[in-house]
DNA sequence: CTTGTTTGTTTAAACGTTTAAGCATATTTT
DNA sequence: AAAATATGCTTAAACGTTTAAACAAACAAG
């Protein structure tokens, strides 16, 4: 590559020193009272000669790299994608950038990729922390490493969230299940001690519940994340077969769904006639099934921008409390349940 | 955040200068002949305060950033997010991290990112260029920038990239549509002046040609990607009645077939009973279709490799010739086109 | 005509690294 | 014993910025 044109050259050229490059391009002019007519020669000079400012060398002497380091679970699954995309625009908007990775839902990998971006010297952190990432939430405190949660928290650490109510939207989309005349309502989940899972697990027990539905059949399956294909298709086989099959499911995440959705097609149960349909995501898929999806809708937009809200906020100078924030998401009804 | 450990620090603590201290965490202790007592003396003491190297003052030093600039139309959608994925692995595997961009297919976008790119010192981008960004290429190619072209390049402009082999993937396509018996086969493709689009919609052709099935009628419909649902609506209607409505769809990419097979579904026309359907890339959304989808499967994690071999080969030493590659891509065989 | 203030500019240090060069001691070779 | 070499460590400069402090010159006030 070519080599940049720094300040040195600039100063060079105007025949001044790089300080007074520094001031008037930084547009402390003014306040370091430089000489307009120098002023005018030296902007015209970095123009001429394209400047543009090291932001390393910048980053060096303030201490703040204005990056933004995003780690999500995989960034080319479209919810995550979506959510990476809003912080990009919301980090530009603020002037930052953001540098991401990909846990793979795995603690391990998580832990070396923090680790990796604050070695970047982030100045901050998004993270979808992983199961069984409880001890990195504790450290990053410890530290006092700038960082917001999202789609995923521990209940029982006290850190920068923001989420969307799963209870209150789990029970909100089985309870629209019950309400089409449904009585067998199975769920499909993961397998996690993830707490947004293990709150939509509730929502769904607490609506059956609330309708007397919660019979001694245990209709809510399963899968681990590892094994998603088989664990699936195990599910539905057990709640689709037998003297009382399910009338309905709800599937906790979108990747359930698409496999779920998958071997039901397979298997030639008729949604919703046979069988209705609840998911939490949404997804290009949900539209183009032949009986289009009613799903839960996440506010995907304002938890990206909440988080970047909130994580510029933790930066400042100030020391602001933790913000715990709970964003309500709704439940876009299509066909998968009838009229 | 809590002040970081510093060479110094570490130097302070052992007793040494901060020099030697540089030399034995580089592992250059054997080259510099630093005493074995104090390399383990140094060594136990940097791990037991927790240094972490602080990178940006490296890469000031070393003028690498380590660093990848990674500009995408959209992260959102779920083949750049997948393209994203397979770079973010291959650089991490090299040691490098990925900062990433969406241009929005906006040529302005696109270079505005480009220069906060650069100016964050990555040491090179890989790019999915848009229409009309041509002067980008050749003013990055003019300042010496290590860059690599992907998904899409100009023939006009020499240049790094990697990309499939589109005309020939189109020509496969439409062949399978007309071995299938189809006569009357319409194309869906963007307007626009970008070469892999338009090589799809020569590949159309000429399959079409080769088979004598050019007729008057020209079945190949343009969209514009801001109005992408209005246009496709459009386009279909034109295509799908009158005296000799078509009886095969060939879309060019995947965001044309989804906003297509949603129109379709609406209009109850049945695939592929009347109408037969093949696209570019794959997703969630076509193997959910009642009718799966035939579609062309992009090697998308070859292209992420190779984009990364070839950006890792142009930013080291030794200059390499540009690298012009194209991968072949493969007609996967659904339902969309009967048996 | 001293003293004080304003104006315009430079110097120098700092951020955290890396690394060539320098400098003592110690050890080996003549 | 002097000379050469090896060993172990420190110094200092550099990367490109920012910014407090210093400084000189011009001007104003007493």
């Amino acid at each position: 590559m070519k080599k940049k044109v720094s300040l040195k050259d600039i100063a060079r050229e105007a025949g001044v020193s790089a300080a007074l490059v520094s001031y008037v391009l930084t547009n402390k002019a003014e306040k370091a009272r430089v000489g307009k007519d120098i002023a005018k020669k030296i902007r015209q000079i970095a123009r001429k000669l394209n400047y543009q400012p090291n932001h390393i060398a910048r980053s060096l002497k303030s201490g703040r790299s204005y990056t933004i380091g995003l780690v999500v679970a995989d960034i080319s699954n479209p919810f995550f994608g979506n959510i990476a995309r809003t912080i990009e625009d919301e980090a530009k908007r603020n002037n930052y950038t953001v540098i991401f990775g990909s846990s793979d839902e795995n603690a391990e990998k998580s832990w070396s990729l923090i680790n990796v971006l604050l070695n970047r010297q982030v100045d901050g952190l998004i993270i979808t922390p992983t199961e069984g990432s409880e001890q990195q939430v504790k450290q990053l405190k410890a530290m006092n490493v700038p960082f917001v949660l999202i789609d995923r928290y521990f209940p029982a650490i006290p850190s920068n969230h923001v989420i969307i109510n799963n209870f209150e939207s789990a029970y909100q989309a089985v309870q629209h299940l019950i309400q089409k005349g449904r009585t067998r309502v199975g769920m499909i989940a993961y397998k996690t001690s993830l707490d947004h899972i293990n709150e939509r697990k509730r929502g769904y027990r607490e609506a059956l519940r609330d309708h007397d539905l919660l019979g001694k059949n245990n209709r809510l399956k399963e899968a681990r994340y590892s094994h998603l294909k088989t664990d699936v298709h195990a599910a539905i086989d057990q709640l689709c077969t037998g003297r009382k099959p399910a009338d309905a499911l709800f599937f906790a995440t979108n990747s359930l769904a698409i496999e779920g959705l998958k071997y039901i097609n397979e298997l030639g149960i008729r949604v919703p006639e046979e069988l209705a349909i609840v998911s939490f995501d949404e997804g290009e898929a949900f539209d183009l099934f032949y009986s289009p999806v009613t799903f839960v809708r996440q506010p995907i937009l304002d938890m990206g921008r909440e988080a970047v809200r909130v994580l510029l906020e933790q930066m400042g100078d100030t020391k602001k409390d933790t913000a715990q924030i709970s964003i309500d998401a709704e439940l876009v009804i299509r066909r998968s349940c009838g009229s």
